[in-house]
DNA sequence: ATTGCAATTGTTACCGGTAACTTCGGATCA
DNA sequence: TGATCCGAAGTTACCGGTAACAATTGCAAT
């Protein structure tokens, strides 16, 4: 007698209607080629008559396999991580993972949650944002035994697959584009200032001191980028240090909204003053002028890291790597 | 003897470990207050001790509760999903329950493979992008016996509950504001063209049709929306409309991208032409001019899908139900 | 006719938890 | 002092699949 009145169709009906035991119906689903051509139209038919709908808990629970990797972004809202995911995705559902997004809100104590969520579910991998996490959070993944993924920045010691770019080498080099280009009061607005926004920050110090040029021209916030804080932002700098010649934004956002305060106050841009983002999102390329920016390969970010995970996920050793795969300038014409 | 090796700890060791069965485990965690305070010390201790990580889908089986909801969004790139996931993540986390989010990309086919796929994870409850799904999807969700949500527009049949606001009502809004500042020939500009873009565009016709005014100023492809598909559609409405007075644009990002082409041309606006966007993003308060836009509660389509849906998990009966939740025009100086 | 083998289908046990019911010792109470 | 009740822990069965191995059948090979 039922425990419960499910009222969902299993396979065991499925096999009932058909005349079959349930492990048949299993192997028509999962290996076709094993049930012959006669049943398994039977069976498909069956299974669509009732509606059947396989328990993924119960195929995981049996099989130890979850055919589930776990991608944690830190925002919704930005086509950075969208385009990673879109590589990601494209590599991994083909080879039949299920891709579980989770939202960590550039915080790692809500990434150290969904950790600790996604294990639950039993994912085969986990894809994180960067290479900072908490204690706890490495404790987790090491016990896990599960292939790791760290995206965006590089690190020397990744946990195990490390895909990137050098943010530290791209602030310095956007940075020294602008000394290249003859501007000397430069300087930098950044927002959220997460892990990777304090690298793009300590790149433009090391190139400024290098040139030994002074750092204080410097303002940046713990609040969430948006095109509005740019402009703000850029305001307080004008005010406070009005001799700038040019701006290093942190993203592109920021470098926008801080354009559309210079045009607000009829400033030439670059004559006036010269700005730059980070990251080539579309924006850069449609304001007047076009933005200068540091071009990031996110879509190979997200390819790379599915073909470096399924090799993993299909026995390749774990071999901690790290994969540096760069960026470009782009003077746009802010600059 | 195992079957398999895996390695993992379940609460079986757990309650080896202390000397008790694996229920007492099990109800400390679930149901603290059952067990005896010192018991449920050794018991904690031991968790972390070995480090056990439940198993969700061996719980989700035994329970037939898997405490997730899956919300499926188009776009992850769009602030306007992210600000309704916060509303929503908000109120069911605080409930236990999970959030899924899966990613449709606009397209409604895939919207159905991942009604399938987060069904089979055994969800309590869907979140969907839209009123418009495939058969298949529909008679999955009817089968399904789940309570679903429909978001962002309204819809006359709702499959259960259904929270937005009126799409074509707001399109039409936004046309009588230019036709109240005296513009006549205002021209409509979409990309994408989804359900959504579509309702809005119908509002513009409308509007102006009941004005006695032509509809032939319209410009619309199936492409994603980007700021500089928004510069460039523009371009070719303005060769071929030079008389264009104003252009509603579908949403913020093409309004943007149209303004930044204004610019480049030199064009004043909204002296030589208006423009008006969609959704009342961040962007539209940092340009300059600030762009008219419709500002759609975001925020509040959030909370309040994670209120009703919340009281339908909780066995409110499951009646059919449509909440609009408005919106508002707001000029901006682009208009 | 016997053997061998491949193609199909079935049997059995088990994955790691939880529901429902039972047991047990001690406190409460008439 | 026996009946009753309550808190705390245990027993048993089961959720819905899948792994591993066994059984059956038909047919080719010997």
């Amino acid at each position: 007698m039922p425990r419960r009145s499910s009222g969902r169709v299993t396979l065991q009906h499925i096999a009932e209607r058909v005349g079959v035991t349930k492990i048949t119906v299993s192997r028509a689903l999962r290996e076709p080629h094993l049930v012959s051509a006669a049943l398994r139209l039977r069976i498909e038919s069956a299974i669509d008559e009732l509606g059947y709908i396989p328990n993924h808990s119960a195929g995981a629970l049996a099989s130890g396999r979850s055919h589930s990797v776990a991608l944690l972004i830190p925002s919704l809202s930005n086509s950075v991580f969208s385009e990673i995911q879109r590589g990601i995705e494209e590599g991994l559902s083909e080879a039949g993972y299920q891709v579980l997004i989770g939202h960590t809100g550039y915080s790692i104590l809500e990434e150290e949650r969904l950790i600790d969520t996604y294990l639950r579910y039993g994912v085969e991998a986990l894809i994180l944002p960067g290479s900072r996490h908490t204690d706890h959070a490495r404790r987790l993944l090491t016990r896990a035994r599960v292939p790791v993924v760290e995206t965006l920045e590089l690190t020397e010691t990744p946990l195990d697959i490390n895909v990137g770019l050098d943010q530290h080498e791209a602030g310095k080099a956007m940075t020294q584009t602008f000394l290249d280009q003859g501007y000397r009061r430069v300087g930098f607005l950044g927002a959220r200032m997460d892990y990777r926004a304090q690298l793009r920050m300590a790149g433009w110090e090391a190139a400024m001191q290098q040139a030994g040029l002074s750092t204080e021209r410097c303002l940046t916030t713990p609040h969430p980028s948006s095109y509005r804080l740019g402009g703000e932002m850029l305001a307080s700098m004008l005010e406070r240090w009005p001799d700038l010649e040019g701006i290093f934004c942190g993203n592109d956002d920021l470098a926008a909204g801080a354009l559309f305060e210079c045009q607000r106050r009829r400033m030439n841009v670059p004559g006036q003053l010269a700005l730059a983002g980070f990251n080539g999102l579309d924006i850069t390329e449609a304001t007047s002028p076009p933005l200068a920016t540091v071009v990031t390969p996110r879509r190979r970010i997200g390819e790379t890291i599915a073909t470096r995970l399924l090799a993993r996920l299909q026995g390749a050793p774990p071999t901690p790597i790290s994969e540096n795969l760069g960026f470009q300038i782009r003077r746009g014409g802010s600059l």
